[in-house]
DNA sequence: TCGCTATGATTACACCTGTAATCGAATCGG
DNA sequence: CCGATTCGATTACAGGTGTAATCATAGCGA
């Protein structure tokens, strides 16, 4: 349940949530070549026994071979990567993460509008 | 310059930036036991030295020891890894991020606030 | 002076990560 | 039926990481 996914992994994970069917390795591997990775295929299988390995994953036999989906859902580790974040390098505090983004470089007018809209919501 | 912090490393680092003093390797330490960490003495040192070899902590000569410092910003790591993060798993957008957050647990009110006044501020 | 202690340096070592090669079995094409 | 291809599984291997023990040495206390 408590998952910890490398930053390859992610990328692995990533296709399969973006993907509304279950996917064989190679599928993985061309739509990771489409991107800027640039993996083999068997990079792309070692990645998928560890992802396998700690349950990220969820094996469906076809004939020979397997089709792959998702078996943890992507906003739950989103949600644990960004806590991990703002606890360790801002105290748990929203606004100091958001300053120093912002600070960093400024947001876009939607982005601002989008935030206001959130905050307006939650007061609701 | 680019210097990626581990996450040990991190909590070494976080004692030199919240010191006003540069600090032995036993300073450093008893800080640290006084936190949630507890490591040998030695464990500090090892990371000291792999600290030193990226030039993340200068080294002052103190008779027979070390007094260290930081010789890179926290802000500036602190950027380096937000932005990772919210590029990583946001597609560089803020507000995902705040929504997944708030979503999360519930902004303190006054964290909420703190965030109004920052886009007030940001229009200005 | 001489052993004890504190200190940086060196070495250790298991596990994780990125990146793959290889192996053995299954299957497809001919 | 046989060789080529395709898979998953196993193994590899260097570099990073967490965690520390050990070594050499320089000074402190008696």
């Amino acid at each position: 349940m408590d998952v910890r996914l490398s930053e390859a992994e992610w990328e692995v994970m990533e296709v399969l949530w973006a993907s509304p069917q279950p996917l064989t390795a190679t599928d993985i591997d061309e739509t990771l070549s489409k991107g800027d990775r640039n993996w083999s295929l068997a990079t792309v299988k070692s990645l998928l026994s560890r992802l396998l390995a700690k349950q990220a994953v969820a094996p469906a036999k076809d004939g020979r071979r397997f089709l792959y989906s998702p078996a943890i859902e992507r906003s739950a580790c989103v949600a644990r990567e960004s806590r991990r974040l703002m606890d360790r390098l801002f105290g748990g505090r929203l606004s100091p993460l958001i300053a120093q983004l912002a600070d960093d470089e400024p947001l876009a007018a939607d982005d601002v509008a989008a935030i206001e809209k959130l905050l307006r919501e939650m007061k609701a």
